[in-house]
RNA sequence: GCCGGAGUGGCGGAACUGGCAGACGCGCACGACUCAAAAUCGUGUUCCCUCGGGAGUGUGGGUUCGAUUCCCACCUUCGGCACCA
C-alpha cells in the first residue's frame, strides 16, 4: 500500500522546480501600480568564492518572509548582487598569482549557482556587480557630485594605516582596545597622508535622529554612541599675547572654577605660548607624544603626564590669569584640542591637578553639607547643589547654571552654545588596486580637478603589478597615471588611490532599481515606485560602518535632489550568527565549519532552510546541531506522506472536523503573526505541531472538505519556508501552478474560535486543578464550578474563600 | 568606568498584554515492527519525593491574589565605547 507513494527525494525535485521557476520568470519584479510594492533587501555579499552557512542564515529566512509578503498581495522585489571590489581578491591574487578580476568573476559565477541551489525568489535580472564598469562609473559619478556639493575634500592628516593590508582605513574600520584592522586584525599605526574624506560630520545631527525608522534599539544605540553628540559651549579665552584660545566644554556652569588650561601637544598655539625657560621640556614632551601609539597614549590606566608651557591665559568670565599646560590626555582630534580644566568637578582634571599640585576651586557646593573648602575635596564633586564663587551665578541652584552660564558668555561676547560630535569624516582613499579609481586628475596649475562626467568611467587598468608595496599599485603603472588636465589641457597626473568599497555599497540598493540604466545612476521612475527599502536585513557588525555610510549617502543625495525622504531603509532587522557545533565561531582552523553545499547534497535546500529558521531565534543565532537537522528532515518526510498517503475512508467524524479546522486556522493565525515579527523558529514549531495533530485526526476526517482545506492551507504555509516540496505537493494534489503565486489564506475566525477552554484553578496562586468549561461561561458559573472541584474541596477543608480572582478565559484563583 | 544584549530541563529553544513554566525539536529510556539492525510508529522524559506532595526560569530583595515577564540591588557572560573635555 505505502509502496505506491513515491519517496521524498529533494535532489530530484529541487533542481527541477528551480529550473521551472526561472524559465517561467516567476520571480521577476516589475513596476505594477495596481499592487502595493515591497522592497525586501538583504546586505550585499562579498564574492569570497564559497557561499557559507552564514549567507544561508542571512538570506533564506529573508527570502521566506519576502515570499510570505508576496503571497499577501505585495509586488515584492528581492534582488541580490556582489560587493565585488576589495582586498581579499588582491590577497588571493598575490597568493595564487591570478588576476583579481579573474578570481572575483570566477567566484561570482560559482556563488550564483550556489544561490540558485538555495531556492530563493531572487530576480536575477536585477543583479549588480560593483566591479563592473557600468556600476563603478556611477560610483565615480557620485564621488564627483559629492565634491561639487562640498561634501568630499582632501586633507593631510594623521590617519590609521594597516601595515598588513597596506592601506589607510576609516576610523570606523579600526576596532577594539588594541585598535586593530577590522578586516585582518592587525594593529594599525599612524601615518601622515593626504587623503580624500567624505563629510559625514555635516549630517551628524541628523544621523542621531531615527524618526520614522523601525530599527533595532541595539543598532540605534551603537550609532548614537558612535556619533557621540554632546551639548556644551565654545568659550574663547585669550592668551597674554592676545591670541584667541578656544575650548569646547560640556560644563559651562563650571567656568568660574577653571584653575588651569590644557592643550593637546599638537595644538598650534603651543609653540607661541611656550616660554624660553620651558622650551626644552615642552619640545621633549611634544616629541615623546608624537612617538607614542594611540593605544599607549589613550590608555586610561596610565598616570597623567604633562608640562607647563610657561604661558598664561585669561578667563573671560572673571579676568583671572591661569597657567596653560600641555598633556597627551587632551586630543587634537576632538573639540578644539584645548580644554579648560576644572579639577574640583572633573575627574581627569582632578587627577592632573593632584599630580602637579595645581590649585582647585569649588564652584558647586553640594547640598546638605557644611561649606566645603578646596582642601577638603578628595574626589571631584557632582553637578548638583548651589553655585558658589561664580560671580553673578553665586547662590543660584546648579540645575539652571548651564543655561545661565551660556547666556552670560554670549552676553560678554566670549562664546556661544555649541554641539560637538565624536564622529569623524569618512576617509575613503585606499592605496590598493582592486577598487573604483578616484576620478580626479592632479594638475600642477589647477590642483585637484574632477574628471568630467562624460569621460566616466575612469577605467581600472588590467595590466597592473598589484603587489602591495605601501604605494598605490596604480602609481606604479607605466602609463595609466599620465594624462592631461581636463581644465587647462596641460600634462597632469591621475589620482592613484581607489575608493573604500563601502562607497560602492552605499548606493547599491539604488542600482538594483535599474542595473542597465545609462542616463544616470538609477531610473527615477523605478525609484518612485520601489523606494524606500521596506525591509533591510543583515548583520549587526555594520552598524557603525555601512549603515551610517548609506544613511549619509541618502541624505547627501537628497540635498542634491536625487533621492526623496530622509532615510533609505525603513525597517532593519539583524540576524545572529551560526556557530559551530562546539559553540565556537566557525573557522577552517577549528574544523567546525558546516558546508551548505554538503547539506543541500544530503538533506536538500528545503531542510537546510527550514532548520536555519528553526534552530534558534533568528536575531540571536546559536550553535549548529547535526542532529537537529535530522528532526527537520523527519518533519518534511512526514508532511510528504501526510499529503500523499491515503487515509481511511470511513465515516467522517464531525467532532474531528471541528478540531481540525480549529487547529488549522489557529496555526494560520500564529504563523502569519510570526512572519510579520521575524519569529521564524516558532513558525516551524507551529507547523510541526499542526502536522502532529493532522496525523492523529487523518483517519477520522479523510475525504472531507475540511481535510482538503487543511492540506491546501498547510502547503501554502509551508511554501515560503520550504518552497520546493510545497510546490511539488501542490502540483501532486492537482492545484493550479504555482503555490507561490497563490493567495495567502485568510483566517476563518469562526473556525479558529475555541468552544471549550481549560480554566486553571489556583489555590493561593498555586495550580490545583483544571476544569473544562464552555468559552462563554459567566464569571459566577465559573467560580461555582471551580469551588465544586473535588481537589479544591479536599484542599480547602472547610476554609473560607477570602477572595476569588477571575481572569476571563484563563484562570480562577481562590485565596484562603 | 559608561552604554546595550543575554542568562529557562541533559541540549537548541517556547511562553502574545502580569495568569497552566518547559510548546516544538534534539538526545535518552521503554515498547511495537524485524531473525537482527537501521528506518518508521507508539509511550514517557525539569528536579526531589515517603506518591500526599515539595522545589524550580543566574543570585538576593520588593510590588501583586498571582512574576520567566514589572521594580531595586548584585553576579556571570557577550558586544560596543572608553582621558571625547
Amino acid at each position: 500500500m505505502a509502496c505506491q507513494v513515491p519517496e521524498y527525494i529533494p535532489a530530484e525535485i529541487e533542481p527541477r522546480w528551480q529550473r521551472q521557476w526561472e524559465a517561467a520568470g516567476l520571480y521577476h519584479a516589475d513596476i505594477d501600480k495596481k499592487r502595493p510594492k515591497f522592497y525586501a533587501l538583504t546586505m550585499l555579499p562579498y564574492p569570497s568564492g564559497d557561499l557559507h552557512i552564514g549567507h544561508w542564515y542571512a538570506i533564506s529566512p529573508s527570502d521566506a518572509r519576502a515570499r510570505y509578503k508576496r503571497m499577501n498581495g505585495f509586488n515584492v522585489m528581492f534582488p541580490i548582487g556582489f560587493d565585488a571590489f576589495g582586498l581579499p581578491a588582491e590577497n588571493a591574487a598575490i597568493k595564487h598569482n591570478i588576476h583579481p578580476r579573474k578570481w572575483t568573476y570566477a567566484n561570482i559565477q560559482k556563488m550564483r549557482e550556489q544561490f540558485r541551489s538555495m531556492g530563493t525568489m531572487i530576480d536575477w535580472r536585477r543583479e549588480i556587480v560593483s566591479s563592473d564598469e557600468k556600476y563603478y562609473r556611477w560610483t565615480q559619478w557620485f564621488f564627483i557630485q559629492l565634491v561639487k556639493h562640498n561634501l568630499a575634500y582632501q586633507k593631510l592628516s594623521p590617519v590609521d594605516w594597516c601595515p598588513h593590508c597596506n592601506t589607510t582605513l576609516a576610523r570606523e574600520q579600526v576596532w577594539g582596545d588594541d585598535r586593530h584592522c577590522e578586516r585582518c586584525g592587525t594593529p594599525v599605526i599612524k601615518k601622515d597622508l593626504k587623503q580624500w574624506f567624505f563629510k559625514t560630520t555635516r549630517y551628524a545631527d541628523e544621523l542621531v535622529n531615527y524618526d520614522g525608522l523601525d530599527w533595532p534599539e541595539r543598532v540605534r544605540t551603537l550609532q548614537t554612541n558612535w556619533i557621540g553628540r554632546s551639548e556644551g559651549a565654545l568659550v574663547t579665552f585669550k592668551t597674554e599675547a592676545g591670541d584667541a584660545l578656544e575650548v569646547f566644554t560640556t560644563r559651562p556652569d563650571t567656568l568660574w572654577g577653571v584653575t588651569f588650561m590644557v592643550l593637546a601637544p599638537e595644538h598650534p598655539l603651543v609653540e607661541k605660548l611656550t616660554t624660553i625657560e620651558q622650551r626644552a621640556e615642552v619640545d621633549q614632551y611634544v616629541l615623546d607624544a608624537s612617538r607614542q601609539s594611540d593605544i599607549q597614549r589613550e590608555s586610561t590606566e596610565k598616570e597623567k603626564s604633562g608640562i607647563f608651557t610657561g604661558g598664561y591665559a585669561i578667563n573671560p568670565v572673571n579676568g583671572e590669569k591661569i597657567p596653560v599646560w600641555i598633556s597627551d590626555y587632551v586630543l587634537m582630534t576632538y573639540g578644539t584640542g584645548a580644554i579648560m580644566a576644572v579639577p574640583a568637578h572633573d575627574e581627569r582634571d582632578f587627577d592632573f591637578a593632584r599630580k602637579f599640585y595645581l590649585p582647585l576651586r569649588i564652584v558647586i557646593q553640594p547640598p546638605g553639607l557644611p561649606e566645603l573648602k578646596s582642601e577638603d575635596v578628595t574626589m571631584p564633586l557632582p553637578a548638583f547643589g548651589t553655585m558658589v564663587n561664580s560671580g553673578e551665578l553665586s547662590g543660584t541652584p546648579a540645575e539652571q547654571s548651564f543655561r545661565r552660564a551660556v547666556e552670560y558668555v554670549e552676553k560678554i561676547g566670549a562664546g556661544k552654545a555649541a554641539t560637538n560630535y565624536r564622529l569623524r569624516d569618512w576617509l575613503i582613499s585606499r592605496q590598493r588596486y582592486w577598487g573604483a579609481p578616484i576620478p580626479v586628475v592632479h594638475c600642477p596649475n589647477c590642483g585637484a580637478v574632477t574628471v568630467p562626467e562624460d569621460q566616466l568611467p575612469v577605467r581600472l587598468p588590467d595590466d597592473v603589478e598589484w603587489k602591495p608595496t605601501g604605494e598605490s599599485p596604480l602609481k606604479l603603472h607605466p602609463t595609466w597615471r599620465f594624462t592631461t588636465c581636463p581644465q587647462c589641457g596641460k600634462p597632469a597626473e591621475r589620482e592613484t588611490d581607489t575608493m573604500d568599497t563601502f562607497v560602492c555599497s552605499s548606493w547599491y540598493h539604488l542600482r538594483y532599481l535599474s542595473p542597465d540604466y545609462d542616463k544616470g545612476p538609477f531610473d527615477p521612475q523605478e525609484y518612485d515606485y520601489w523606494m524606500p527599502v521596506d525591509i533591510y536585513t543583515g548583520g549587526i557588525e555594520h552598524a557603525n560602518m555601512h549603515l551610517i555610510y548609506t544613511r549619509f549617502f541618502h541624505k547627501a543625495l537628497r540635498d542634491m535632489g536625487l533621492t526623496k525622504g530622509n532615510e533609505p531603509m525603513l525597517q532593519l532587522r539583524n540576524q545572529g550568527m551560526v556557530l559551530g557545533e562546539d559553540s565556537e565561531k566557525m573557522s577552517k582552523s577549528r574544523g567546525n565549519v558546516v558546508s551548505p553545499d554538503d547539506l543541500v547534497h544530503t538533506y536538500g535546500a528545503d531542510a537546510t532552510r527550514a532548520y536555519l529558521m528553526f534552530f534558534a531565534r533568528w536575531d540571536m543565532g546559536g550553535p549548529w546541531s547535526s542532529g537537529g537537522i535530522d528532526g527537520v528532515m523527519r518533519w518534511l518526510r512526514r508532511a510528504w506522506s501526510l499529503v500523499l498517503e491515503p487515509g481511511q475512508t470511513g465515516a467522517v467524524n464531525e467532532e474531528s472536523v471541528k478540531t481540525l479546522r480549529r487547529k488549522v486556522h489557529q496555526t494560520l493565525r500564529s504563523v502569519s503573526r510570526d512572519f510579520e515579527q521575524f519569529e521564524f523558529n516558532t513558525i516551524i514549531s507551529s507547523l510541526m505541531e499542526l502536522l502532529n495533530e493532522m496525523a492523529h485526526l487523518k483517519d477520522s476526517v479523510y475525504g472531507s472538505d475540511a481535510w482538503k482545506e487543511a492540506i491546501e492551507i498547510y502547503l501554502q504555509m509551508m511554501a515560503p519556508v520550504v518552497p520546493h516540496i510545497a510546490e511539488e505537493l501542490w502540483q501532486r494534489i492537482h492545484k493550479p501552478y504555482s503555490v507561490h503565486t497563490s493567495r495567502w489564506p485568510s483566517v476563518d475566525e469562526k473556525a479558529a474560535a475555541d468552544e471549550e477552554i481549560t480554566l486553571v484553578v489556583q489555590l493561593n496562586g498555586k495550580v490545583r486543578d483544571r476544569i473544562t468549561v464552555p468559552v462563554d461561561i459567566s464569571e459566577e458559573e465559573a467560580k461555582t464550578r471551580a469551588l465544586k472541584s473535588d481537589i479544591i474541596q479536599k484542599q480547602m477543608e472547610g476554609k473560607e474563600a477570602r477572595q476569588i480572582i477571575y481572569v476571563k478565559g484563563r484562570l480562577i484563583n481562590i485565596v484562603v
